[in-house]
DNA sequence: TTTTTAATGAGACTCATTCTCAATATAAGT
DNA sequence: ACTTATATTGAGAATGAGTCTCATTAAAAA
């Protein structure tokens, strides 16, 4: 068994839910690219590779995969939200260009440990946090 | 004519708009308590005060008011937004307790200046960002 | 005032996401 | 393997925040 199967078992074990066809293909097609992909365009792309499955499925299974950590949600503020797998890809938040829609991510490890401590100063924890930077090119 | 009005009045003539009722409504809404509020929520608690005004018109109303600055917005996650006026109230960012759903403001000048930092160096300028932290209560 | 044109309101519409429920598929037990 | 109990699925209806349309109303310019 693959290494992404068993991932993906494991984990539906753990969540006393059943490992499906459907299940697998929605972890497929977010594990094998690291886009920035929503919902329908998933939905359309296993479509588009004939396997049966429905958009109720397709978000069905996002949300066990965002809730177990293997997918990563982000809301663009259009009223959509883009998913990315987090295989291989360690924490890190988005700069978004107003000009061109380009995405970059970035990590900051100082911002990390900031967020940490303003968190726990109001005496909290800190379970996730949405960081977005909206930008423009800088003219020169 | 309060500050409030001739405010309000100064950008619509600047943005070529007319003044009219409604929209003095709106903003006096927002201005007049500190909460973070939502679209529905504005539209209802005009209407109970006897005011003739649309759902639309709320909406329009509020895009001009955060175009210009009177207004931030807010995108909560649920796919609703919550906005609040941004008069005597700098700018700061949010801590959302996922137990109770206190929502507490916070500014941290060292992580404005960071964000700063970090766009520059990938060639932008920033523009606006969304920053919130999702947290839970220390327990000791 | 009159006139011009922007703003408004009611409700239709959009679009992402969620829900419903009958049909189907998984996995446990034999 | 076969049966059984029950979780999952699919099709499309439903939801809900926000936007749009267009006939009516109201600013404000003349």
């Amino acid at each position: 068994m693959t290494d992404s199967k068993s991932l993906l078992k494991n984990i539906l074990r753990k969540e006393d839910l059943r490992y499906t066809s459907q299940r697998q293909a929605v972890w497929n097609e977010l594990e094998s690219s690291a886009e920035h992909r929503d919902a329908e365009n998933i939905y359309l792309r296993l479509r588009r590779k004939k396997i049966r499955i429905s958009r109720a499925t397709v978000y069905r299974t996002i949300d066990i995969l965002v809730k177990n950590n293997l997918v990563r949600k982000m809301e663009i503020g259009d009223g959509r939200a883009l998913y990315e797998a987090r295989i291989g890809n360690e924490h890190h938040d988005h700069m978004i260009c107003l000009d061109t829609g380009t995405i970059t991510e970035f990590y900051n490890e100082d911002l990390e440990q900031l967020q940490e401590k303003i968190v726990i100063e109001h005496g909290y924890e800190l379970v996730r946090h949405v960081h977005q930077l909206f930008v423009r090119p800088l003219k020169k």
